[in-house]
DNA sequence: TCACTTTGATAACAAAAACATATAGTTTTT
DNA sequence: AAAAACTATATGTTTTTGTTATCAAAGTGA
């Protein structure tokens, strides 16, 4: 058995395909058949049950390659001493980051980080929150930016900071007169959402849940972009709530329609969240320091109370 | 990086050798000089520091070597899966007994189990808790049998059954007319001890605190067997106190010394421990249920309180 | 200090393993 | 039924791993 043959077992097992998972091993097709033919000859048992079409795991061999994923993430972190020891912070380092804080988050660190971190070959994927979880369990990914808590047990989280909820009120609203918003104001009749998918939907939701239990699916409009979310917003089909870092570029004629909460404000916790391995833990040391120096100056808010991001 | 390589930086790591740990993993010495050097090549650093004699560890090597030991170990456990789903109870099975358990209980099991499980090649040792720390720990015990709890983080215990402390009184002795000791009774001053590193005698010295706080090294004789201390006692050197199994196969003559505590009796837990990782579980499973079905016809007490066996 | 031993490194070579190319044998799609 | 998509197998080449023989350096003891 060696770590190779691991490294195999776990591309098969993630493509169902043989010839595939080759090109991501960049071997060729037999040489994964024949590995595998080893492996499996050594341990006296079938991992993959080739009858099914696309190819499948057994029991056995799931459970295998569970272990194997242990081996093969215990077996880089031996690369990762090393680097610690040099205080080497670069190679490649694959973040994710959920929809909601990547167009307004990415801009104000990335030429930093990249600046101060240059043998870091950053691979930045915007991605929802359960696909994130899913990536970060099975090794593609190496950290994430999300709201938090999450409550996973596999997934450690470092808070990088606490967001504010902005209310985005069009003129012809009910709460246009109101100088500042309590949450006790919302209610999700006239509230305009994301669509599904997107934990700050959940996250208004919780909070409009807070003071009223309303009836659920009752929403009048989702949209995929919080762009489209204002103007649907100045159009008059209801009010909207934003992330207070996307309010921060808005111009005058914009910035008139918002309404801050009385303290404390309701706000998402956004952390940046990592495997419990601790897998390339310098980079994610660095990029937290970078973020939470960058952030220090763009929000200024003591008084929150944070709202979970988790539906339901 | 090789599962291989991993597994000969541990055995030069062990023996501080190249010579005797080529000799262990049965293979030349040139093939570890270049393994490892291929090795540390690959990762662009020095991990043992030849300069030494014997040879050192360097601080990069000794966690390198940490993390060796969890690879291995992890890749151990691809064999154990695969043997818990064929049902195969087997191998090589390595069981650390402390010598205060060893001659009452091996006797008692080991006939038995391994007529149950006969493809297991046990290899039994005597070792104090100690030692059998240490080699559970560096991977070179499978379980041991010893007196619980004992607050190793790295380690799990399952309880095999609780054994009362017996006193043995001499003809002569103050405590002789009584029918049924008490803790209160016993005085350090008169009481035969096993030598250091046992860790009964660990037991009886924190048994002996319960009630007074004497003071410490003032002890009259230590002895390294508990046949001897009895045969010290029979001289009139003082009493003693027995593990309950080892008073069963006591003749007449002898267990009129015998005096039982008046319940709640001390007594001390007896698990069966092993690394957290959990290799070979199948086997420990096996063996604590053989055990435990033997020693539930011999041990009948149920009131008992336990003393830690832990020193200080 | 001078043999002598111990021990790790190196060279040369043999054996084994890993991988590629080419191709055959299945199953699935169309 | 033909084509396409996949995996298995045969064969040869390259790479890796291991062995034996030998060397160099450091430590040991008379």
């Amino acid at each position: 058995m060696t770590i190779t043959q691991l490294k195999y077992a776990l591309a098969i097992a993630e493509h169902q395909n043989f010839t595939k998972a080759a090109e991501s091993c960049f071997v060729t097709q037999p040489t994964l058949s024949t590995q595998i033919q080893k492996l499996e000859d050594e341990l006296d048992i079938i991992i993959f049950d080739r009858g099914k079409k696309p190819i499948e795991l057994t029991d056995v061999g799931r459970k295998i390659v569970f272990q194997a994923r242990n081996i093969v993430n215990e077996a880089e972190r031996i690369q990762d001493i090393v680097d610690q020891q040099k205080g080497f912070i670069g190679g490649e380092f694959r973040l994710g980051i959920i929809p909601t804080v990547m167009p307004t988050l990415l801009p104000m660190f990335l030429k930093n980080f990249i600046k101060k971190y240059p043998k870091v070959k950053l691979k930045i994927e915007e991605l929802t929150t359960e696909e994130i979880l899913t990536r970060i369990n099975e090794g593609h990914l190496d950290a994430a930016i999300a709201a938090t808590p999450l409550e996973n047990e596999n997934i450690k989280e470092r808070v990088l900071y606490y967001e504010p909820f902005v209310a985005y009120i069009p003129d012809n609203h009910r709460l246009k007169d109101k100088k500042a918003i309590e949450v006790s104001d919302l209610d999700i009749e006239d509230m305009l959402l994301l669509e599904d998918g997107h934990c700050f939907r959940d996250g208004v939701i919780n909070l409009c849940k807070t003071f009223k239990n309303q009836a659920e699916e009752s929403f009048q409009l989702e949209s995929g972009s919080i762009e489209t979310l204002i103007k649907l917003s100045n159009e008059g089909l209801g009010m909207t709530l934003l992330p207070y870092l996307h309010t921060l570029d808005f111009r005058e004629k914009l910035s008139h329609n918002l309404r801050h909460f009385k303290e404390p404000s309701p706000a998402r916790e956004v952390s940046i969240i990592y495997h419990k391995s601790e897998l390339k833990m310098q980079i994610i040391d660095a990029m937290h320091n970078v973020i939470s120096g960058i952030i220090r100056g763009a929000i200024v808010f003591s008084n929150v109370e944070i709202i979970s991001p988790l539906p339901k």
